[in-house]
DNA sequence: TTAAGTGTTGCTCT
DNA sequence: AAGAGCAACACTTA
């Protein structure tokens, strides 16, 4: 669940905690850690000051001055939440960072899918993991967008949601983008014609936005999200929020993709 | 009660 | 080499 516009939420968590210091780090999961060990971790984060917050893709780096940048990876459910002082400790923290005014800030991945690690810089971890631009990336445009689709041998679902291609998109919002734009899910990606490119690459910045700006990203806000979006129908059984016809579903490995027959056609 | 579904990355297989 | 498919995970729903 945590795509581009979730990360982007759980930074706006992050960078409130600018400007306080790292007490104390408690890793209460090491199997998360990637390249370093929980002791290591914890030394390194230990008295540091949390410098802000960035966000590429999936991806999301607490910028910690000379030690470099905290990046984490959400997997299929994971989050990061402030703790007031004296609030329990929420279910499947996986670290723990204790900060200097009392707040603890908790990275929580229940299915511990996902990852820790410690980079030099953002830009030092897109590298090294072959990410593609963001999404978002005001650089990158719709020539480059098109460039992309133009290449591609594959479906135009599936990439939407290739990270080395354009970081930030996973199953749930390239069938929303795809709804937006009108464009069955499993068109070839060349095929498509500049108008069809154009009219995708801008449903894939508006509904982007849109759901940062309403702040999808949990459950609990479901009535926040817009009503022409194709998220709170998506299931088993839901409908066309446009036309009211049955969604369908198209198999992508072992993930669901959802799409409505009647407004996108093959 | 058991089995399938959920979503992402990284691995294997072709 | 590009692309397809599955394992890993914990929990919910059929």
């Amino acid at each position: 669940m945590p795509e581009l516009p979730d990360v982007e939420l759980f930074k706006r968590v992050g960078e409130r905690c600018r400007g306080r210091t790292i007490e104390r780090a408690v890793v209460g999961d090491p199997g998360l850690l990637n390249g370093i060990a929980a002791a290591a971790l914890e030394r390194r984060l230990r008295g540091r000051r949390i410098e802000g917050a960035q966000r590429h893709g999936k991806h999301l780096f607490i910028l910690l001055g000379e030690a470099g940048a905290l990046a984490l990876h959400f997997g299929t459910n994971g989050s990061l939440r402030l703790v007031a002082e004296g609030e329990a400790e929420p279910p499947y923290t996986r670290l723990e960072l204790r900060l200097s005014g009392g707040e603890r800030l908790a990275y929580l991945n229940p299915r511990r899918i996902g990852g820790i690690s410690l980079s030099a810089s953002r830009a030092a971890f897109v590298a090294a993991a072959k990410l593609g631009p963001d999404a978002l990336d005001p650089a990158f445009d719709l020539p480059a967008f098109a460039a992309l689709l133009r290449r591609s041998k594959r479906d135009v679902k599936s990439v939407l949601m290739d990270q080395a291609l354009l970081a930030g998109i996973g199953n749930i919002y390239s069938d929303e983008i795809l709804f937006q734009a009108r464009i069955f899910p499993g068109t070839a990606a060349k095929s498509l014609d500049d108008r069809a490119a154009s009219r995708l690459f801008g449903a894939m910045r508006e509904t982007l936005a849109t759901a940062i700006r309403c702040e999808i990203g949990s459950e609990q806000f479901l009535t926040a999200v817009p009503k022409d979006f194709l998220l709170s129908e998506r299931r088993q059984g839901g409908h066309c929020p446009r036309c009211g016809a049955a969604l369908a579903t198209v198999k992508h490995g072992a993930r669901t993709g959802y799409y409505c027959p009647r407004c996108q056609p093959h």
